[in-house]
DNA sequence: ACAAAAATATACCTATTGGTACAATATAGG
DNA sequence: CCTATATTGTACCAATAGGTATATTTTTGT
């Protein structure tokens, strides 16, 4: 065992903790009171333990994609499921959790996203913001380029347009769930989208 | 004429480079230091001209959509379009004027409304945000349930789904804006998406 | 039991936040 | 010209921001 006063908290729920009021006030809104306050820990902890307020926020962006993201990605790959299939339960599965809370809270990501123009948002908070977009386009590009039915549809050639397609709407979807609009409506969109792409 | 000192600034020019400050930084990225500097006035002014931050965001807010939403609506009422073209130029005219920087900054609604859910935002400039997104909505809607064309080709019928596809690929079109896409890629989205409600 | 190490609680730091008091400066009417 | 009125510049206010110094507590290895 390593010397010392043993850690009165789990740094994972902490993490989540902290994760929650990011995705709740952005990096801007989330003052250091309301994360610690959230956390249940005082400063000096989250400062040993996280580093610092840009540190804590890539650790729980990270965090939240692992946690609330990585797992509707299956549902991508799933060779069963028809490429509409697909696409449809991948993103009812997206928005069903963005919409879970009463007081919708939509995506993370979208959210922070939207503070980087702002200027406020220190480089390497940017950083991780920018590559999670960049992954996300990238794994819409792909499926539209490479997948079988895709190709057979004739949907590779314009892979760009439709995954940017996909991306919007989520992207649009996320900010319907902010602004609480039910789930139910949004699959109504879903639907057709899909059939805009020809699905 | 009224006795006393002359205003050394233009009010109307003073709450467009307010304007463009909570478009940049939004609500809570937007500080008083930043809002005057760009008005080109000090505080004292700023307060006895708009009242306080709060007042000033509304009436900044009031000067986006006038100044930058009302003239694309006159595209929806155009008589010699057809429904699809309607929707089309203005979708295509909404989304040059959010890709017009090159930092794009997306729509200035979308952004601020993305902050009510943080509770950090005052009540007065939560009412007036929430006011123009009910009345966006609304436009659509009624396009969509009393159009000759959409009631010909039975879009009515599902005039709440339509309408708010038309919505949420706004706001995600805003949100890509605002990470930089260029406007001539959110054209293909268009495309997709009145294909995908059937014009 | 005791020293070293780690985590905690408290109090503090400087900078900035939204907002004002007050004195100096213009302006118009009498 | 002088007074009333409105705007301006400067300096300030309390509260909070992100971050830290320090002393206290808890733990383990010797």
């Amino acid at each position: 065992m390593t010397v010392g006063r043993k850690r009165g908290f789990d740094e994972n729920v902490a993490l989540d903790a902290a994760m929650n009021v990011f995705w709740q006030k952005g990096y801007l809104g989330a003052s250091l009171s309301h994360l610690t306050a959230a956390m249940g820990i005082n400063k000096p902890s989250m400062y040993s333990t996280f580093g610092n307020k840009q540190a804590l926020f890539v650790k729980a962006t990270s965090h939240y994609v692992e946690s609330h993201m990585a797992k509707h990605l299956k549902i991508l790959s799933a060779p069963s499921l028809s490429l509409r299939d697909k696409l449809m339960q991948y993103m009812q599965s997206v928005i069903a959790m963005q919409t879970e809370q009463s007081q919708g809270r939509g995506c993370y990501l979208v959210l922070c996203q939207s503070e980087i123009v702002s200027d406020e948002i220190p480089s390497e908070a940017v950083s991780v913001l920018e590559q999670y977009d960049v992954e996300a386009k990238a794994i819409f590009l792909s499926l539209f380029e490479s997948d079988p039915e895709s190709i057979e549809k004739g949907l590779d050639k314009n892979a760009q347009i439709h995954a940017l397609t996909i991306y919007t709407v989520l992207k649009g979807a996320a900010s319907m769930a902010r602004a609480g609009v039910p789930c139910a409506q949004l699959n109504g969109v879903i639907d057709n989208t899909l059939t805009g792409i020809g699905l």
